[in-house]
DNA sequence: CTGTTAGCGCGTTCAG
DNA sequence: CTGAACGCGCTAACAG
């Protein structure tokens, strides 16, 4: 029976079991200022006994500092975030600084609302991997701004906000993936995912369009794969690249479409992982076999895709990494140490496995 | 040019602002207590007009609520520990509670950093899925309920602590599993994943003994494994369990040693994801098929296991229920509307696909 | 209905 | 080196 108490001793208390002044025991228990060694040991003791543990909250109210850093991301449940989340919270800890996160489900509404919460909890800085298009719909983020609180991207860039982000060469990746593809023989390259629109676009131009005024990294890969088409002095088909919801289920719907076409795809490039499994879910319904009828490769490396049959060349995001770098520039703007907004990208890995081949003959 | 301060406006400066005193302002701000007609709609204007913003911190500090729930779970880059956490955060939401998630990967040092400082930053309530492997080791636990915290265990029920816990029928899960694996024709049924041990244990009872030591899933799984063999009449093999790191790269050195001796498995029965890719890499180490040379059940659907060759027959975990009845049952405790501590345990989804089948012939 | 007053627990001058 | 006194921003009794 220790009968502990429910209210939590406070720091006069502690003073008070000690025989001191507060200050003298705040002093000691903070770690800061002067104090002699006989009253600091027994405040040590005191504070020991009666189980005393520092009130965070009334601490951050008079220094003005949380020790916390908020995170808004989109899903995290989805393991790229979850990578990412722990390469902040991992970081964050190292400096003793503890992480609030918060999921948005790609809904601004609810990233304006999350983005509120974090300043009413007054968080030292937000990472935030926004769902905002450009810089009119970000506004909530100038905000936070505005109210002294830094505040850097990841993952995905909002064009015309003048910020720090961290993301992943998306471009680079993108095209060197679709230019292996055409590499090996293919001419019919199938882009799936997104953009979420009704109408596909029929022109270059209008696709163009299309992607920089979407998510960061959809628009992205969507440019990578047409430079890659560009370089090897090929056309554009519209029937080609999938349109609509971003869902694992419409993936394997608009695989299925291009497989019927008359002259489908012979190679497909998934920009994500559920792309990867709609695409396979179609292939199967289909009758199609992977690396023998048709080439994929995905974005998004998990360990099931060195299992599967073949096993599937994948670009790998360096998710843990997005997160600390993230951090580290967070925190180097807490300290003031940071100059002007840049944009931090990071390199994606390919690797190889045997779900690309030449086209079949014929 | 909106030319925003960097310091938040204060209620006193509204109240100012508006011409009222600091508690009328309070109260229509805050929402409590009764205003006029009239006065409410200055301070309203003033609000907005300054931009006002509670602070979080402040009004914690007096009213001794935090609207702030802490999870601790051993990694948020896991899926499953993304879909709990989903499901905690999600009905926080609803509620109008944040949440504060922490990793501990499965120290359980961590995990007592992470309560202390959950503790410390007078969270309202806390779920956790706990390492502690019992009472003993659950001190911290304690000491957060001791301080009038309550706290709801998720996944994992800590044996001998008296304390409201949501699982998942683990053993009867395993148990299902296994029996239809038996009733498929099989007479070798490997076990992978666990226990953490150097020794394999060679009586039946030492694992029992060690299945009652070990992490609450770990154990209950392995329960139910050794009551399907009793129900079948059949005789526990020691070889045909993993013992060692729970890793998938050491999952699938044992699978190769299970596929090398004298008499092999003809069925594996994983108990996670990472069991179960450790286990895909074993077979397609070895040569061996799965559905045709040796049937597989796994534990944890996920999207891919519908796309293997063939379908994986899989154990599903309804994560997101996890997440949410845990919240309940907190939001219960922080009500003061909970009795007796209990165990709610959440049903699991047997998922066929193509993976058992009778062992080959021969 | 409204304004005044007193804390919440801690950090931080500032005399002693 | 120590302790008294004030303030952080807000809620909550309390009179008016």
């Amino acid at each position: 029976m220790t009968s502990e108490r429910s209210v939590p001793p406070t720091i006069s208390e502690v003073a008070a079991a000690a025989g001191v002044g507060r200050s003298t025991a705040a002093r000691t228990l903070g770690g800061y200022g002067y104090v002699g060694q006989e009253l600091r040991e027994r405040v040590l003791e005191a504070a020991d006994r009666l189980g005393y543990r520092a009130n965070a909250l009334a601490r951050s109210m008079s220094t003005g500092v949380s020790q916390t850093l908020g995170v808004i991301v989109a899903d995290i449940a989805n393991p790229f975030f979850g990578g990412v989340v722990r390469g902040i919270s991992d970081a964050a800890k190292a400096r003793g600084v503890e992480t609030l996160v918060l999921s948005t489900y790609e809904d601004l509404a609810e990233e304006i609302a999350a983005t509120n919460v974090l300043i009413d909890k007054r968080v030292d800085g937000i990472v935030v991997a926004s769902a905002a298009l450009d810089a009119a719909s970000a506004g909530h983020i100038q905000e936070a701004r505005d109210r002294g609180i830094p505040v850097v991207l990841v993952d995905r860039a909002v064009t015309g906000l003048h910020l720090d982000a961290v993301v992943i060469d998306n471009r680079d990746a993108a095209r060197g993936a679709v230019t292996r593809l055409l590499d090996a023989g293919h001419r019919r390259v199938g882009f799936v995912w997104g953009p979420p629109v009704e109408e596909r676009p029929r022109r270059r131009r209008e696709l163009i369009d299309l992607a920089a005024r979407n998510l960061w990294t959809d628009g992205e890969r969507l440019q990578g794969y047409l430079d890659a088409l560009d370089d090897a002095g090929m056309a554009f088909d519209a029937d080609l690249v999938m349109v609509g919801a971003k869902t694992e289920e419409h993936a394997q719907v608009e695989v299925e479409r291009m497989l019927d076409l008359e002259s489908p795809p012979t190679a497909l490039f998934c920009t994500e992982n559920d792309a990867v499994t709609g695409a396979l879910r179609a292939l199967r319904a289909r009758g199609v076999r992977v690396g023998a009828d048709i080439s994929l490769i995905g974005f998004d490396d998990s360990s099931w895709a060195a299992v599967m049959e073949p096993p599937l060349t994948m670009i790998e995001q360096p998710t843990l990494a997005l997160g600390t770098r993230a951090a580290e520039v967070l925190f180097a703007a807490i300290d003031g140490e940071s100059g002007a907004a840049e944009l931090h990208t990071l390199k994606t890995r390919y690797i190889e496995r045997s779900s690309v081949a030449p086209p079949p003959a014929g």
